[in-house]
DNA sequence: ACAAAGCTGACAGCTTGCTGAACGGTGTGA
DNA sequence: TCACACCGTTCAGCAAGCTGTCAGCTTTGT
């Protein structure tokens, strides 16, 4: 397995390329987020492991940036003690888990075989949603057996539906989740964006609340 | 939530059981294996919190019994430090998370909130009146199991009343919340919507005092 | 029984959302 | 390197349904 390893600490950074290593896995060592995009451009990873606290930014855009652009790369996240609001922020932004500095480099090898275990072999659990099937770990949607192809914004978007059933969510909610942070968006894209949804999926797909935001789910 | 606590220690159930309550979800306590199997059989959980040492077993062959079964409900892992081997084998067997022991009770808290949110089944507090169930948190009332679709103005009313139970909500009150302040308005908005939210969730939802305001519930 | 307070159906105006079209940027292949 | 395809955003005109108003009716308290 070929790991990103995305950490500014050289202590901790060493000690992590030796324990991965000596699980015969390859490891790059990005020490910025710029490197780490580099990187990324470069090759092909299958897991990163994303400290949250680098020189030249914070890991939690940068994780919202890699998964709108439509990576589907498994992440874990090393996070310090103190920033628990972070890590559950990562994990709404894409992680599939997180480590708690200081961590036991058993356990750091037992969360990428686990991580790399979930993606691995045993076959994606498969969504039903009418005349959708969705595959949410392969990004894949079908309408009545025939792929449909979204693009990588539609995804984003289509997901936070999947991933908060029933829930409303409200046009703010949408953006924060489309653009990292900021966004003090004045115009109509989530509307055109669910509108693509809408022709792409079928009109029932999503609800309008009007004056409120939008929900998964008929009538 | 609800959480199935499988733990044979009486302190450390104690302060867990009165630190998932104090979140806002229901405990039960099984202090053996083979209880918490009987309650398994009976109820459904959300999440299951497992000891591993038990005095009528070890929870590993439990937790893997149980996926063999085809269980899919979250299981995080309470492990002592000096089992590191057993908290490996636990993630391999199915468990979702693992915290080790002595933990600090608002990583349990974290932990749960995280796991919970990443299966997002039903992670929002339920409150029910009469005939009505009420999600505030995904904006969603059902009256007799079917959907109540409210509008933006019925919502932040219906809300008023469900922030404030049993308080006498006066109109003023009222349209102060409706309208950001100012609002002279010399008209009977608040009647007509009050009017409207009684015709969708039941005429005794909201009771009348005259000459005073309005107040939650019947009578 | 009377007056005051509250209720509710109808309706028009207006906010809100929808969608086709066009534009600019980015990446891709020849 | 250039042309082309694709994606995301913006804009404008249109459609829909929410909301405030009002009038006439019902209820309540005295």
């Amino acid at each position: 397995m070929r790991i990103l390893l995305i950490e500014d600490d050289r202590v901790i950074g060493t000690a992590v390329r030796e324990q991965i290593e000596a699980d015969g896995h390859s490891v790059d060592w990005a020490m910025r987020l710029d490197t780490a995009a580099d990187a990324l451009a470069g090759a092909k990873f299958d897991l990163l492991l994303l400290d949250l606290m680098l020189p030249d930014g914070r890991g939690i855009p940068f994780l919202k940036s890699l998964r709108a652009k439509g990576s589907t790369t498994p992440v874990i996240i090393l996070t310090a003690l103190d920033q628990i609001s972070d890590r559950i922020e990562g994990l709404n932004a894409g992680a599939d888990d997180y480590l708690v500095k200081p961590f036991d480099l058993a356990e750091l090898s037992a969360r990428i075989g686990s991580v790399a275990r979930r993606y691995a072999g045993n076959p994606n659990p498969v969504l039903s949603l009418g005349d959708l099937t969705i595959d949410q770990a392969a990004r894949r949607v079908e309408r009545e057996g025939k792929a449909v192809a979204l693009t990588a914004r539609e995804w984003v978007l289509f997901e936070a539906f999947l991933q908060n059933p029933a829930q409303l969510l409200s046009k703010a909610k949408l953006e924060e989740r489309l653009y990292s942070y900021d966004a003090e968006i004045e115009s109509n894209t989530i509307e055109v964006h669910i509108s693509r949804l809408r022709k792409k999926l079928g009109a029932d797909v999503i609800t309008t609340e009007r004056g409120m935001g939008y929900r998964l789910g008929r009538s």
